[in-house]
Formats: C-alpha cells, structure tokens, sequence
DNA sequence: CAGGATCCTTTCAGATACTG
DNA sequence: CAGTATCTGAAAGGATCCTG
C-alpha cells in the first residue's frame, strides 16, 4: 500500500484498497490530539472552549482541525446555537461512541504501565553509548 | 488534560506528573509507524529489512527511529548476531505483548468501520459548503 | 464564543551518501 | 545487512489578528 510511488506492473497487491482503507483509519485515531478530543468527549457534550481547557497543551487552531476531521470521520457531531454569544456542542457519535471501547483500553494501559516504561528508559540511557565502553567495571571513553 | 480521572473544579493541577506520564506513552503508542511495527512483530521476531519491506512505505530512517523509541520503552527488544552479513533481531517484549491486546482491538475497530466512515467522509464532503448555499432545492453561489 | 485567515518558526521525514 | 550522518523540502503547529 505504498502510498504514492509507481507501482510496478506485476507487483502483488493483495488488498491495496482495504490496507489503504484501514491505514488512513490509523491514522486518524492514532492521532494525538483526536485521541485526547475522543477521551475527553467520554464525558458527554462539550463546548469548544470547555474542550480547549480540558485537552491540556491543544492550540484553538488544532483543537479547530481535529474536531474537522473527527466530523468529517463521522465520529463526533457539531450542534451549533445561533445564540449570542455563539455555542457549539461537540458530541460523540454512536460511531464515536464504539470507538471509545479500544481507546480507553489503549489509555488504561499507558496508565497501569506508566512506571515500567518509566524503569526501561532509565536503563535504556543508562545503557553505555557506543562513546563509552565498560570493560570489567571500568568505563572507557571512546577516542 | 484528565485522561483517567475526573478533574475536581478549583484544584488547577490535581497530579499532573501523571497526567504528563501518561500522556507521553500515549503520544508514542499513538504514533502512526509505532503502530505499524508493534501489530507487524506480533508475528514474531523480524530482522531490520523484513519489517521494512513488510511496513510499506517507510523509510529506513524512519524504522531506525521508530525501534530505538519501542526498545528504549521497553516494548521490543533487540538482538544483534555478530555475524557477516550482520543480522539483527527485533522481537517484542512481555511487556510488548500485552500492549499487543488494546492495539489489535483499535486495528479491528478500524478494518470493521472502514466503510461507515468512508460513507461519513462522503455525506461530508457533500454538504453545501459556504460558498454555497441550497435554500428550497436550488442551490445558490456565494458572491 | 467560536472560529477563519495569516504569518512564521520548528519539526518531520525522505533522499542520498557513507560505514563496519 | 543494518545501520549512521547530513542535507533539504514539506508539513505541522503556535501566535496573532480579525469577524459574525
């Protein structure tokens, strides 16, 4: 499913259509900000500014393209009120609403094993670099 | 950001340094070609070029990246075998595997809802845009 | 309040060349 | 084979200003 290279004639393309499908999927809720926008929504309707103060660090103006996206996917709803001042409901849809299962089981293992992906990267630093070598004990510094 | 837990209004920052742990697996879990190479080991072990040419379209440097993260987190492992040809051996971790379940629930969500959200995507791009307007069945062009 | 439009900087990622 | 190093164009993303 390469993404837009010449195929060559002959070249086998068991699904190309379906792997494309699925991978644009991918990588629409591997997304950073739609995951955090998906978990958020959990809670129910939100405003745009209740989005924008709960998904901590998200700029308005990719807060604004991510909830484009997830509309566009069919995932979240825009409800707009012509009251003034303007408000607008973002909501999950029932599509929205199935994809919450996967995701929270992706966001509840972060959580549980926040501290042994914590242990592994200080071993991993810790590790000696190809600038430093330890030979029984002693630590060289590479030349 | 409350991922996990319910923000109590009034406490700013309730704990923030797990918020921020958490958050950081996620950026990494979330991230397109982490995703690709953890589903693609779940086959088992895979030296560097058949992960290469198994996840079409990226880029050795890429993949080089991608490996050094997943192993640094603990998530994979690799092994090298100081022969000529060099061989090296990436395979993923306990740890690894049991990251293994939520993915596969999110590439399955992804591959059953593939036509749903190619259809939202359609209804989408369909609506009257603001340049147009459709007021009793006639469509009108913005000036 | 909820964005749209711009500008502008930073980061990403592909292509290429080189190495043990 | 399995990388590392470097360069560069492309893209992401933040900051800011403006409007219905």
């Amino acid at each position: 499913m390469s993404l837009s290279h010449t195929d060559l004639p002959g070249s086998p393309k068991p699904n190309e259509r379906d792997c494309q499908a699925t991978r644009k999927i991918l990588d629409r809720v591997a997304d950073k900000w739609s995951l955090y926008v998906i978990t958020t929504l959990q809670g129910g309707s939100r405003r745009f500014n209740e989005l924008k103060r709960e998904i901590d660090g998200i700029s308005q103006r990719m807060l604004t393209l991510t909830l484009r996206g997830l509309e566009r996917d069919g995932l979240v709803t825009r409800t707009v009120f012509p009251t003034i001042p303007p408000r607008v409901d973002y909501e999950l849809t029932e599509l929205g609403r199935t994809l919450l299962e996967p995701v929270m089981a992706l966001v509840a293992w972060a959580d549980k094993n926040t501290q042994a992906i914590a242990e592994a990267q200080r071993r991993f630093d810790e590790e000696p670099k190809p600038e430093q070598a330890t030979i029984q004990g002693v630590v060289y510094q590479r030349l």
